[in-house]
Formats: structure tokens, sequence, C-alpha cells
DNA sequence: TCCTTTAACCTAACAGTGTTAGCAAAAGTA
DNA sequence: TACTTTTGCTAACACTGTTAGGTTAAAGGA
């Protein structure tokens, strides 16, 4: 390849993002519901059409913001269970790291799930559901496994979608009413509904 | 008031519930997106600006289809807790009622907690917190008490959201990443984590 | 009954949105 | 130099929500 290709392709790629920190800096200062392809080319300073040429249509802007949400938190899940050898302590690790990416990344958490940004099919940028399964579920079935209940792999399986569901559910209430309470008390509900939750794997 | 009149109010009632009936078909059929000002006009067969005769904007709509489905939500949940005397039953009424109710309702519910429908400011239809409060609180308290576990009014204010936190997620994650799994899964997992949440509170 | 006022209703427009057809100029290739 | 590709633009289309302004019909008062 020649050394004018490989520059056009670097330009290509720096316009790309370009457009992508433009976008996300709009994004952080209005809100989703502002985002519009003209602001960009505005931001920008080129016209409508140029970013047609960058992307197909505006939800691929959004896809590619999905994805790095996707993939920002996950790497924060594998580094919160790192931090521990116990199978209890891990999942706690991990609840809390989900809860504190959501509260510092309230964009794309929003993005991610459909609360308030603009609609458009994140399956397309989500990842494999395994790669949430494999982190969570292990950690549950030891947990069970000790306890001596039954069956195990598939007791850890209702229990995944409670877990899942349980730190969702209090996240998202929070940031769609948020109350009128703490920090303190926001931490305190999570610790006990988590903490609960483990407890009940165990007995 | 001349019979006239009384005439003319009947009359722009009947226009609003018109405009409000044919607005909810559009809805049914083709999803909250698909809502738009001149949809409506064209299926009432009027022009545009009758409908802001009727309505301050488009938000006034939907605020309207809000308040519907609150009420609609309340009055099952209060029905659901008639239905038993024990404390923990009607915990468990309560949750399997708003449940049914957000599955049977879909339009409403994701409008009520802005999942992809188009974003207003719902707390303007939304009861006071203290309703919701009432339903839930009095029989937590009671399980609490019962079980000796100190102050039972502080606790419960803890337990509530947890409460609501475990339904609306279970809930919002089976709306928007509706899994392959059967609806007796579903159901089981629903089970699994209120029944817990309940034995949660005795032990 | 005639006149005046008010309510109902419409056309046409404004300012936005996402998206695309088609053209001009610049850049790269032979 | 001549040809081809890429780049970027203007202008438009088909939609949004919303409103200004005018017309027609109905209601109330003399």
């Amino acid at each position: 390849m020649s050394i004018i290709a490989e520059r056009r392709i670097r330009e290509k790629e720096a316009m790309r993002t370009n457009i992508l920190t433009t976008a996300w800096q709009i994004v952080t200062e209005e809100g989703w519901q502002s985002l519009s392809i003209r602001k960009i080319a505005d931001a920008i300073q080129y016209s409508v059409p140029v970013i047609y040429d960058y992307f197909e249509n505006k939800e691929a802007i959004l896809l590619e913001f999905g994805k790095q949400g996707f993939e920002g938190v996950i790497a924060e899940l594998k580094a919160a269970k790192a931090s521990s050898a116990d199978p209890a302590e891990q999942l706690k690790a991990i609840a809390d790291a989900y809860w504190a990416f959501a509260f510092n990344n309230k964009e794309y958490y929003q993005l991610m799930w459909g609360m308030g940004a603009p609609s458009c099919e994140m399956d397309k940028c989500m990842p494999e559901r395994s790669v949430f399964r494999d982190l969570v579920m292990a950690p549950m079935i030891e947990i069970i496994e000790k306890a001596n209940h039954g069956d195990a792999e598939n007791n850890a399986c209702l229990k995944y979608h409670t877990f899942w569901s349980i730190l969702h559910g209090l996240i998202s209430i929070k940031m769609v009413a948020p109350a009128d309470d703490t920090e303190q008390l926001n931490k305190l509900v999570l610790d006990d509904a988590i903490t609960g939750f483990i407890k009940n794997l165990k007995s």
C-alpha cells in the first residue's frame, strides 16, 4: 500500500473519531435528546452529508457509543472480580463496580438501556450474553455448591437473573426518579439488597 | 347554563376522548415512536391545529396516558392487597399484580418509565409517592415487627426501596432484553426473588 | 330579524429532524 | 497531461411539533 493511501486511511480514521468525540461532547453537555446530525456537522465545521460518508446513519453513531459503553462496563466488572478470590466477595465487588459505572457514566447507561435516550436497536452492539454469564455465574455456583443445595448449576441460572434484576432495578429507579435521599442511603440500599441476596444463596 | 352551552361542553369532551382513543389505537398498533400529531389529525379527519384546541401540546397527550397508567396500576395493586390479610401474602400479591400489569399493559409501562417511549416529564402525572408507600410499607412493618428486629419503621424504609427495585428490575430486563426463556421460568424468577426478599424480612 | 361577537376550523408557514441526489472541485493515478 | 476517484457541498425530500392568521359558521343580544 502506498504512503499516500496510508495517510488517507489515517485521515479517515481521524475524521471518524472527530465526529464521535464531538458528538459525545454534545451528549454530555446537552443530553441524548439534543444530539442531531446537523449539530455535529456544525461543530466539526463540515456540511451535513459528510457525516454520512463515515457513518451509515445516526443509529450507527449511537451503536458505536453503545459498544464503548458495554466494553467499558465489562472491563470494570472484570477488574472488580479480580480483586478477590472469595466468591461472595467477588459478587459484591461486581455489584459495586456495576453501580459505580452506571452513575459515573449516566449517558452510557441510559443509552445502553434505552432510558430516555433515542430508541435504537442496542442488541446490535451488545456483547454475547455469555460474557456477563461467565463473569457472574461461576462465583454463584461456587457459593451454592458450598452450601450444598442440590442442582447448583440450575439454581444459579435462576439466581443469575435475580442478581442482575436487583442491580438494574436499584439503579434505574434511582436514575429515573432520583429521590431526595442521600448518596449514603443509596449505598445502603445497594448493600442491603446484594448482601441479602448473597445470604439467600448460602442459607 | 343554557342547554346549548351544555351540548357544546359535551361535544368538546367527546372530541377530547376521540383524540385520546385514536391516539391510543395508533400506539397499540404501531408503538410510541410512531405516534404523531398529524397521524392523529388524519385519523379523526380534522386538521392539525384542532388538536391544539384540546391539548396544549403533544406532551399533554402523553401525560394523560401516563395518568391513566398510574391510576390503572394503583387500582390493581389495591385489589391485590385486599385479597389477603396476611402481610407476607399481601406483598406477594402486590408483586404479582404489578408484574401482571406491566406485561398486560406494555405501552403504559414503557411510557411510565421512559422505556423507549418519547421522553416526557412523567413526574407531572405521577401520583404522590405516599400512595405507593402506604400500600407497601404497612405490610412490611408488620412483618418486621413480628420478627422483632429493632426499628421496624426505619428498616422498612430501606426494604421498601429494595422491594420496588427488584420488581422493576425484573420487569424491565425482561422487557428490554426479552430472553428466550419460557413464561414459566420468568414467573419462577419473580417468585424466587420476592419470596427470597420476604424471607429476608422475617429472618 | 339583523348585527355582533365568539367559537370552530382551515391553509400555510416556521423551525426543526434524518437522509439523499447530484454536482463541483480537489487529489491521486496513468 | 488526461482520466478516475475521493471529498465536500448545495439543495432538496419527507418527516417531526407548533403557531400565525384568515374564513366560515354558530350563538347571543337588540
